[in-house]
DNA sequence: ACAATAATGTACCAGTTGGTAAGTATTCCT
DNA sequence: AGGAATACTTACCAACTGGTACATTATTGT
């Protein structure tokens, strides 16, 4: 019953000679640079510096290794999306969320743009599980943000006449359209002019200055 | 000196069995739905009708058939765009980029999204020299409209403090982000309210009513 | 010391990739 | 009728794809 945590060492048997969170780390950039498909094996054994029946007895096969990369991704660079939604007014949580993206889609230090937008938007079908994934994941974080921009509604920070559902895709969308940005060459600087363009304009109630 | 018109038909030898037009078309829609890498040349020739050697003989090879069908798609399907920096104050010119975006990213009738984001957003080197020529397509569209912009300033239609490109870009993002949504199952009327929470903050010069 | 266990490196696999050689068929021009 | 020119069909190619068999090496428990 008990599921494998990401490190599960076993006591017997050869220790492992890499570190699987620093591999995955690896992976996770070439994916991010590359996308799904554009990631061959090779490329990826030689960034994470391992061969391939150590890829697989680590990480299951190619599609697993993905997931799990962007699960790494979700807790690190990413992670400034969830908890934005515990901010006090929907104008700081739309902030911190496009400062965010601003950030993270233009850091010199990773590939640009966001891997959970470009890891598998056009692809064949044999990537279609992976394709729908990150639609999932998508998804989740614009309901997400549509449930707590429905809770400033009701706390009379966001108008009685606003829409959080289709502020919560605006919202998505600038932030997805800010990975595509990236991916064009677009600095931390450039985008973060997009997103004060839109928190200019946002409906909700602005922090006292 | 002469070069290729689209449709060069020779006056002697065997005939072409296919019209070059709707290949290409066809083409489009496989490179639309799976990117250029994600697009084979068997799934190219099975929506084209003709075979490999046809393939070649007409189109040069893959790159080239790709950014012909790019072509193509910039000429059709996304047609609105450029005549919109005709429009006669930027709220218009605005309105009409982000409904046209809104139409034929969710169009049924052909693939969501945009070609011209998915088509090679993140990829191998081997396809380095397609993704450089996406993203001249997109810094293309954005340069026009922060040109007709500054010329909206100029006339005095948007405000004198605001920024021309940093504009542009947001509107640009904008309309990625809406191809991103498009893919992820968004439809016409969703992407519509999009554009229309961007245009209800529109800073320039709203059409008399 | 010796199983038992598990990770490693090498070498391999079938299927697919983009691309082409060569022969055949269809047209125009004389 | 007979070239000349072009397109079509079949068959092929080397390189690469994700994935694995197998023998070897390193560790733990007894």
């Amino acid at each position: 019953m008990s599921a494998s945590a990401v490190t599960a060492a076993p006591t017997v048997g050869r220790p492992r000679a890499f570190d699987m969170e620093k591999a995955l780390q690896k992976a996770l950039e070439v994916f991010w640079r590359k996308g799904y498909e554009g990631a061959s094996l090779p490329d990826l054994c030689e960034a994470m510096g391992i061969n391939k029946p150590s890829l697989y007895a680590a990480f299951g096969n190619k599609e697993q290794l993905f997931l799990k990369a962007i699960e790494l991704y979700e807790n690190r660079p990413c992670a400034f999306f969830y908890p934005a939604l515990e901010l006090t007014t929907s104008y700081e949580v739309v902030k911190h969320m496009l400062c965010g993206a601003a950030t993270t889609n233009a850091d010199p230090d990773n590939p640009p743009g966001c891997v959970i937008v470009q890891g598998a938007l056009a692809c064949s079908e044999s990537a279609t599980f992976v394709k729908e994934a990150l639609i999932a994941k998508r998804r989740a974080g614009e309901t997400a943000l549509c449930t707590r921009l429905e809770q400033a509604k009701a706390d009379g920070d966001l108008p009685q006449n606003s829409d959080p559902a289709a502020l919560a895709r605006y919202i998505l969308a600038v932030m997805q359209g800010m990975a595509v940005q990236a991916t064009s060459g677009a600095n931390c600087a450039e985008l973060k002019q997009v997103a004060e363009t839109v928190l200019s304009a946002w409906p909700g109630k602005r922090p006292e200055l």
